[in-house]
Order: C-alpha cells, then sequence, then structure tokens
DNA sequence: GGCACTTCTTAACCAACGTCAATGAACCGG
DNA sequence: CCGGTTCATTGACGTTGGTTAAGAAGTGCC
C-alpha cells in the first residue's frame, strides 16, 4: 500500500538499474563484515540485478532446480513445504536478508520448498555466475560470504534449538519480541504453522494469554 | 570398548602427530569439496593438532568463550542446553563432521549451550589464528570452508523444518533410518530430548509401533 | 447492498505428550 | 555377592494440541 517503488503493475520483470536508495540496504548488510570501498561499493551497485515482485508471486517451486541467489530490498518471503496438501511454512525472510538455494546450487538436487512473496517485494538477483564474477573481482568477497553464512548457520541452529527446547507458546512470545512486524505483514494462520502449531491452537494461546 | 586409539588414561592431552590413519578421516571430508594437491594434503596434515578426550568431558560450558574448532576423527559430541536444571539436547556430532563454535568466534559472545564427549574421542582442533595460517596457505581454502559452511547450513533448515512438519514419532523413525548409530552410542534419555520429548513418551512411542 | 472469500475464533471431543511415582533390568564398585 | 546408580519402562492423571464443525468479522467484487 502507497509503495512507491511498486511503478508497474505488472508480476516482476522491472528492471532498476543503481537507483539511489534501494542498494544502500545491500551496502549496508554487507558493511557488516567488512569495509568496502568505494570503487568495490559502486562495483557492487552496477553489478547488480533489481527486480520487484507482486504479492503471492512464486519464486521457486518444489521440484524446481532454480539456483538464483536474492537479496530482499524491500518485502517479505515465505519459504513453506506442502505436506499432505498443507503448507508449512518454515521461513519469513525480510528486509536485509540473503536468499540462497544451497541444496539446489551445490548438489544439484531439485527443491522440496516453495519460496513466495507475501507482499510486493523488490529483490536483487544473481547468477551463479554472477557471484563468481563478484568473487574474481574482489580477492576477499568470498571471506564476505563466509562470515556471512557462518553467521546465519549460528542463528538456525540456534533457532533450532528452540523448537527442541521450547513450547509453542514460548516460542509465541519470542516471535512477538524478535520479530513483531511479522504480525503486520503475515497472516496469523501462517505464523501458526511456523511455530508448528494449527491455526485453532494458536487462538487458544492468544486467548490464554490474554487472560493472564 | 577395545579402542586402540584411547592408549593414555588420563583425559585428553595426548598430541597424535600426523599417525597414519587418523588424518585420512579429515582429508576425506575435504576432498569431498576439493582435490586437494600432495602438497597441501601434507600441509594441512602438518598442522593438524590431535587430541584424545574420555568420555563424558566437557569440551565448552555455557558462559565460556573458548572458540577453538575441532574436526571429529573418531567419537561423538552432544551439543546440549541446561534449561531449568535439565539438559535439552540438540547436537549429536559423529565422525568426519566439523564443530564451529560460530557465535562465540565472530560475535564475541559466550557459549549458550555446552559440548560434551558421548564417547572417548580424537579430535583436531584449532585456534582461528591456525585456521587463519592455512587460509594463507592455500588461497582457496575458504572456498571451501564456504562451500561446507553452506552445506551445513542446508542441513540445519532441513532439519528445522522436520521440527515444524512433523510428529516426534515421525521424527524418531527418521532417526532411525538417517543415524542408527546415535542408538548404540547414546542413551535413550538423550536421544528424547534430541526429539524434542520426554523419555517417558520415547518409550510409549517405541511401544506403539512394536505392536505394529 | 449482497455474495463469496479469507481470516480468525470458539466449542466439543479425542489423541498425544508432560508429570509424578514406582518398578525392574543392567552395570559398577567394594 | 551386595548395594548403589543409571537407564528404560509402565500406569494414573492433567494439560495441551489436533480434528471437526460452526460461526463471526473483514475484504473485495458484482
Amino acid at each position: 500500500m502507497g509503495n512507491s517503488w511498486i511503478a508497474s503493475p505488472d508480476a516482476g520483470a522491472v528492471k532498476k538499474p543503481k537507483a539511489s536508495s534501494p542498494g544502500d540496504e545491500l551496502i549496508f548488510y554487507l558493511s557488516k563484515f567488512i569495509t568496502l570501498t568505494p570503487a568495490e561499493t559502486k562495483g557492487i551497485l552496477d553489478q547488480m540485478q533489481v527486480r520487484t515482485f507482486k504479492k503471492g508471486h512464486i519464486l521457486l517451486r518444489e521440484g524446481q532446480m532454480v539456483n538464483l541467489s536474492h537479496f530482499i530490498l524491500k518485502g517479505c518471503i515465505r519459504q513453506y513445504y506442502i505436506v499432505d496438501g498443507e503448507e508449512k511454512n518454515t521461513h519469513f525472510y525480510t528486509e536485509g536478508e540473503p536468499l540462497t538455494p544451497y541444496q539446489t546450487t551445490h548438489n544439484k538436487q531439485s527443491s522440496k520448498f516453495y519460496l513466495a512473496c507475501v507482499e510486493d517485494c523488490i529483490l536483487t538477483i544473481s547468477t551463479p555466475e554472477q557471484d563468481a564474477k563478484l568473487m574474481a573481482m574482489f580477492p576477499h568477497f568470498d571471506t564476505i560470504c563466509l562470515t556471512a553464512t557462518e553467521e546465519e548457520l549460528g542463528k538456525s541452529h540456534e533457532q533450532l534449538a528452540s523448537y527442541i527446547i521450547k513450547t509453542p507458546e514460548d516460542r509465541y512470545l519470542d516471535l512477538l519480541k524478535t520479530r513483531p512486524d511479522l504480525f503486520d505483514r503475515v497472516p496469523l494462520y501462517q505464523l501458526a504453522s511456523y511455530l508448528g502449531i494449527k491455526p485453532e491452537s494458536l487462538s487458544r494461546i492468544r486467548k490464554r494469554i490474554m487472560s493472564k
């Protein structure tokens, strides 16, 4: 609603050449790990391909072997599996997060999950070839990627631990604290499956908490 | 039992200079990602520090800021949190797996979990400085690490998905299939917490399955 | 406005896990 | 061999989540 970046009414395909602000998000992310020279910053922004996608657009389907990497400049993307005809959400990615299909890229396996836009999205897009080009341009770029990936792995381990250790109610309260924005962007029934429960149970948990 | 590698009776501290077979495990692991030249193989093995640890030895405690990396040549290590005085196991690492304390290393945070030897273990040990030295010796070593870390991240995402999607019974059956060795090495009550349930529930699940 | 669709909530009933307590098997040390 | 410890199992009972069905609130379209 009222998002000035979404100019075109058709789904996707609007190329955004190094516009002023969207690239900043990516540069900010990278500068968490390394200090970029102006030349490097320019090189990255010149390389950068940006596209918009409409709410509901499916970036990746089960069985596909797409291996594009994305970085979210604006919007929200959910990862989900379909089990017995039911969507099970396992991740919500938002602004400033990288999105790499590891299984597909390295093991030449087809994807087991879906990726879909929860809202209108602005994403960078890069092929493995483009990534390799950037690596070649900037010698220490793979060190950045290693650090970033290790950070993601640490987060993933912590999240896994929270599923083993905590109750769904605990996880709901955690999510309220750590990612309150999701409650304005994602319907509750999708967050329910992310918490590992059914929408009816989430309702009961919310009711239970209210009366405390 | 009858493990000829465990020669010394005291906990840890037995340095094993590039002995014949234990290093092979590490070289095999690395060769999954890259073809090593004989010189590289020798360099890695020369750098390699190996120590044995006795069953029950705690490698890392909650609150510590140790940042040693390990690679398991022999044995089994469990990662666990202590919540309300109870141990909650979140990972079991076995032969041929790397063990890096990401949070501690990068974010200078103290560890939230413990690492303990389930059995007598033979591990490589390396400091961040030694890792950096290897990186400097072999230009593409960080690319290997990136690939390995991305693979770990993919696995972690899949495991997280299994907790969101599956029932404890499903996870028990999965574990029987994918890591049957754990049932000979790890007591059931520890596997129970790994499956996200209490030992009593695991008993009931096993009984339920028996009668089918 | 009226209708369809989506999303969230509620209720009743059942299945599964947690809790508490007790039992028994296997193992270890003296 | 005995006594203590660890580990797995079982039963009774309470709590929580799943299932099914229904309804209410909000949204968009004709």
